[in-house]
DNA sequence: TATGAATGAGCTTTCATTCAT
DNA sequence: GATGAATGAAAGCTCATTCAT
């Protein structure tokens, strides 16, 4: 198997754990981690249970390569954050960059947001937190009133839920995704000179 | 069994399956629908698996009587909105409900948002589509800009994250609340202003 | 329960222990003795589980209690039978009165045939695996050759067949119970002819 | 495991699924199909249970596929009958064919005998009644005379009979076989000539 | 790079049965 | 004459994982 000549079947050149991860993504993403077995995915492969082993040492090894892979831009822009000024205009830069590696990793943020409970009890859980924290931290400023605080928060989830919620409003995909930034900026703006306009 | 004149075991007089129910919510909640075994919730509850048979028909049963049993609230909310003008105080107050119906269910929501991918395969699933739908028709101005639609679906994603995210922030729940639910009606007004300020 | 004095609901009179076997009888020939579960029963009549326990002991009993009351039939006639003359009058109407008693409880002849693996194994089985050596030995010539002795077998296996099989078989049913009969009468004829026109 | 040179445990180089099906075939037509679990066949064959998974999607597969492996001589014979001309020679070389085919999967047909009910719910249930059906197209004239149709079907249902009844009778075997086999023919002779006979 | 064969643990579910009331 | 509540045992089945080849 594998070895035609003309390599009609299994053209696979090495490239079967990218394959496993595109298929294992969208499954995860369609039904939920725990709903998707091994089987299932192997199946959609046309490999067997086994193969996936030679790959991935474990169920979980698999979600945690792609959150690995998957989220690097965002760990880019903490790390970018944290050197700038906590200016009004980095804030707002900060949400249209976060908005921006969203979209770039779609079915991987689908599925962190549909399976929290999963997420939680598997080894990314904590990485995920800790990313979470570091991007309020550059976000959030610790001295402002408790109401502007969850304004810039609720900016972060304006984004979040923008992306799966809205698939069910009705208008042009772009349209959208710029109505809910517009809407995001709006948020950190006001936190920031809420707390800037009180003193 | 059941003989024990102080009752300390097995005092049982029927408040059998409102037992199942809470440790069923609380297990659900912590740690995930499918992670949940039958035989862990009928251990917490030193019964055998086959006594949470006699109470419910099948595992789907027992959230879904949870799911029923909880939100009318919410149902009644949605009821009531339908039967008010769109105006902006109804729109505030149904944002001010929302926030009590949601904070007297709330490891239920807990559950359910953390639970999406599965709750998407749950018989639930499709009532709780429809109940969001229900409760974004009488807050949604359909002729509103798309700005103005996302700042009120943002206004109701806040209270749900409010819940559960602002557990990490440090500062008195109740103040917390408060806080949470100054930013949605903010949004909501907006949106109802926005819409008519850009008129 | 039970106890109105118009007697609408539940007027059965003691008539449970009856409607029971009914209803089991009926499930078990339909459905198979172990694919019909007590409360599949229960069901059916509108009782719980329990109730059937109040009028027999076990799932077993209610199976056997049914095979004793119907029957008896069969044992009369094993009984008359050897109180007879080996004479082909004799067989012949065996032959008959046979086939009057199994009409006459269709049912449970039904199961008998179609469950014989589980028959085996209840207390039945054994009671029945004598009554049918006892039939054989009254219809039986034990000296007779091996040929004749399979045709009287097959005479008693012809009507058992002819209950059940002929049921496809278009045509009007009495009459088909008649040619069944006939062809019944025929092999024992031939046994016991054969027996004597060889010697 | 599997490891050892003389090979005397673990020896399975791929004839576990026969093996499956032996054991399998064995308790059903000894228990019947539902007393027999499958944990009782894993242990027989001293495997677990999910080892039987590995080669049998369900339970009913096993019973499946030992029905399509053993059968296959059956629909050989009624393809040939069916290319037959439906003269009496035809018919006795039917019968003589189907006793041969009977006796070359005693066990299977011993389970169907004795576990109808369950059959017929089962997915073997139709294909097995269609292939009675064909079978009593080639033996049966539809234009005969009832008794004589009855006779036919009487010849083919004592050869089942024989098969296990006659277990109990005393005798050599393969002499009882051939004395069922002489009635049979017997039967269908007289079915042939009878319709003949009274033109 | 993969497969074939298997395992051990666990799952949801069903069943016959019991017993205090 | 029956119910409500529960049990213990077992069933069929699935899953992640292993390992020799």
């Amino acid at each position: 198997m594998g070895d035609t000549m003309d390599g009609t079947k299994h053209q696979r050149r090495g490239n079967t754990r990218q394959r496993i991860q595109d298929v294992a993504l969208k499954l995860f993403a369609e039904q939920g981690y725990e709903k998707t077995s091994l089987r299932e995915i192997a199946e959609h492969l046309d490999v067997t249970k086994a193969a996936l082993y030679y790959h991935f040492k474990t169920k979980e090894e698999i979600i945690v390569s792609l959150f690995e892979d998957l989220t690097q831009p965002i760990e880019d822009l903490i790390e970018w954050g944290r050197s700038q000024p906590h200016t009004l205009e980095t804030k707002q830069e900060i949400v249209r960059r976060y908005s921006a590696a969203l979209a770039g990793a779609q079915p991987l943020f689908r599925f962190m947001q549909e399976n929290q409970a999963t997420v939680r009890e598997l080894r990314i859980g904590d990485t995920f937190k800790e990313r979470m924290k570091g991007l309020k931290e550059i976000i959030i400023d610790p001295e402002a009133e408790m109401v502007d605080q969850v304004r810039s928060i609720s900016a972060l989830f304006t984004l979040h839920a923008g992306m799966f919620v809205l698939a069910d409003l009705e208008g042009d995909p772009e349209k959208k995704r710029e109505a809910v930034l517009e809407v995001a900026v709006d948020l950190v703006t006001q936190a920031h000179e809420g707390a800037r306009g009180r003193r």
